[in-house]
DNA sequence: TAGACAGGAA
DNA sequence: TGAAATCCTGTCTA
């Protein structure tokens, strides 16, 4: 392969991928062109956008400082992009028209080898006399089944026949699909499902208030995604779409289509009543057709909302768990999982012996801090469908937003104890540096007519800045009825700012604003970031775009943690615009000097 | 019989 | 890496 010195990406032998956001100026008389501060003069690299849509659809982002992104391609990565189609060679073809640099060997390979896994494997119906043993592992490829079969970890789960088929019960299914990946064998599972109560879910027309409802385009894909292939490869994997693009709805999609009795599963009881509601609202079912199961009220409807707590509830570290009747004991059509990225290992356990129902995981982000991803894949599906954030920005469903880091130095009387503490301890100090006041102060007079919220970790820090502020403070502590009262204060405009703890990253009534300021944040979160900055992305009615700041302490802990939270949104396409605080400091003293004259003068 | 609150879990 | 929030159940009070 030819060299292309104008083209932004490098892979490398370690399977990262290195990608330039920026090109310099090279003059006619092919020297870098500088500026009057005698520094090259760089625009971004005209393919950037073009290579960054093109990785995310088979690589991870890892670390996006000013120049250089750099990603890592992985199996599941990999795995992932095989799911939705996409064959080696496209991916290398991709690779190959983005590199400047010719692609190592071995990266091809373990590519092209990635790819080829993906299917080798099946799982297929086997109708027997035996009722137990309804499965069975089949490959076009002799050796490689009896590789994983020489596994002790897949020999228990099958049984070998005299006539050669390895056949499988209906609970080995999921257990099987999770011990081969582990050992780097991702199965095609076409073993189709059972088809649960059948139970019909029409769509309606308008919503409750009389407004015109229909699908959006791209919530209509998504549900198609989902059920391509119909009852053999369809029918189960994971949605991704941004904050606010209404997962619920493609939910009721594609409950719809599947026409049957649906178990929904949520992380908290607010979004239990919340897809409650939007069922009632934007379906043609009754109050008596959907339910909660909940610590309040356990019936059980043809379409029933419960959270992920109430089914891995025991009541002691050995006990039973009580609720996971929930699960089978019901002849559910689908189930969905909202919010997939957080499902608690419980909730894998008995879902490996739900293969044969139909299951759709919704999410804005797939990544998981604990790395369970492969496991995501094999038990829930692969990523049917995403829409990045930007395309949706572009069509006007979410806000334009821009994203600042603004970087605070350590206030002095913290420098010396900050140097003496304990690794684990730095985080937090430097997290809950108090000059980070002055830069939010700052930050309120340059939004005076927006509504500001203000989003921190540490509740102490949270309280002696609400002391400071005069601003209304809520917590976990806070009761729900106070908080209506503030909910409501903030978006009538009476309270123009607002300050909230973690409350924020789950609270689904919390009112939109245009503005928010994150003070501090657990550790290097990359989907609390997403989730956080979703807060103000719904559209403004006027198209103004909303503003987002991370305000971190400069040289420390608190610097390296806030680079990492911003990696997902940065594969998104969000760059965050680092500014320091006396700058920002300095607008207001200059814009202070216009208004007022002098009078000494 | 509703509600408030404590305690355990992950 | 550690702090905070949540949920569920059980018990106590009015």
């Amino acid at each position: 392969m030819p060299l292309h010195p104008d083209n932004p990406l490098i892979v490398q032998g370690d399977r990262t991928i290195l990608l330039h956001t920026v090109k310099a100026q090279i003059g006619p008389d092919g020297q870098l062109v500088k500026d009057e501060h005698g520094n090259p003069i760089s625009h971004e690299h005209p393919r950037y956008a073009e290579a960054r849509d093109a990785l995310s659809a088979f690589a991870e982002l890892q670390k996006s400082p000013e120049y250089l992104h750099s990603y890592r391609v992985s199996s599941v990565s990999i795995w992932n992009a095989a799911a939705i189609g996409l064959t080696g060679d496209s991916i290398l073809k991709t690779l190959e028209d983005l590199a400047c640099v010719p692609i190592p060997r071995n990266v091809v390979v373990d590519i092209r080898d990635w790819v080829a896994r993906y299917g080798l494997l099946r799982i297929e119906r086997f109708e027997s006399g035996d009722s137990k043993m309804r499965f069975q592992l089949t490959s076009g490829d002799k050796d490689a089944l009896d590789s994983v079969l020489g596994f002790p970890s897949i020999a228990k789960l099958i049984e070998r026949q005299d006539d050669g088929r390895i056949l499988l019960g209906d609970l080995a299914r999921g257990s099987l699909k999770q011990a081969l990946i582990k050992i780097g064998y991702p199965v095609d599972d076409r073993g189709g499902y059972t088809e649960g109560d059948k139970f019909a879910i029409p769509l309606a027309t308008k919503t409750r208030d009389g407004k015109d409802f229909a699908i959006r385009d791209y919530q209509a894909s998504a549900a198609d995604a989902f059920h391509q292939g119909g009852a053999v490869t369809g029918g189960n994997g994971v949605i991704v779409l941004p904050c606010g693009a209404g997962k619920t709805i493609v939910g009721l999609a594609v409950m719809n289509r599947v026409g049957a009795k649906t178990l929904i599963l949520t992380t908290n009881t607010v979004a239990v009543s919340q897809w409650r509601q939007e069922i009632l609202d934007k379906t043609d079912l009754t109050e008596e057709d959907v339910s909660e199961y909940t610590g309040e009220s356990k019936r059980v409807a043809p379409v029933t909302i419960s959270t992920y707590q109430m089914l891995t509830w025991r009541k002691s570290k050995k006990a039973e768990f009580e609720h996971m009747a929930l699960f089978s004991g019901h002849n559910w059509g689908l189930v969905v999982y909202d919010e997939v990225h957080l499902l608690p290992a419980p909730i894998f356990r008995v879902t490996a012996d739900l293969q044969a129902r139909r299951r759709l995981g919704l999410t804005a982000t797939l990544i998981r801090e604990d790395g369970k991803e492969d496991e995501v894949f094999c038990l829930i599906g692969p990523k049917r469908f995403e829409v990045p954030w930007k395309v949706l920005e572009g069509r006007g469903f979410i806000a334009e937003a821009r994203c600042t880091e603004i970087r605070v130095e350590l206030e002095p009387s913290l420098k010396s104890s900050y140097g003496a503490a304990a690794a684990r301890s730095k985080f937090r100090i430097s997290s809950e540096n108090p000059a980070k006041t002055g830069v939010i102060q700052n930050l309120i007079r340059r939004h005076d007519t927006g509504r500001i919220l203000i989003i921190g970790q540490y509740i102490d820090q949270l309280n002696a800045l609400s002391r400071h502020l005069k601003v209304p403070l809520i917590t976990g502590k806070t009761p729900n009825d106070v908080r209506n009262v503030l909910y409501g204060a903030f978006r009538s405009g009476e309270e123009p700012v607002l300050i909230v703890s973690k409350v924020g990253n789950f609270a689904v009534d919390l009112p939109d604003a245009d503005v928010l300021i994150q003070i501090s944040g657990t550790f290097g979160s990359r989907q609390e970031e997403a989730q956080r900055l979703g807060r103000i992305l719904r559209p403004k009615s006027d198209g103004r775009g909303a503003s987002f700041y991370a305000i971190v302490t400069h040289g420390t802990r608190d610097q390296d943690f806030a680079q990492k939270r911003q990696l997902f949104l940065a594969e998104q396409g969000y760059s965050y615009e680092i500014v320091d605080a006396q700058s920002l400091s300095d607008e207001f003293d200059s814009a202070s000097i216009n208004r007022t004259p002098d009078c000494s003068a």
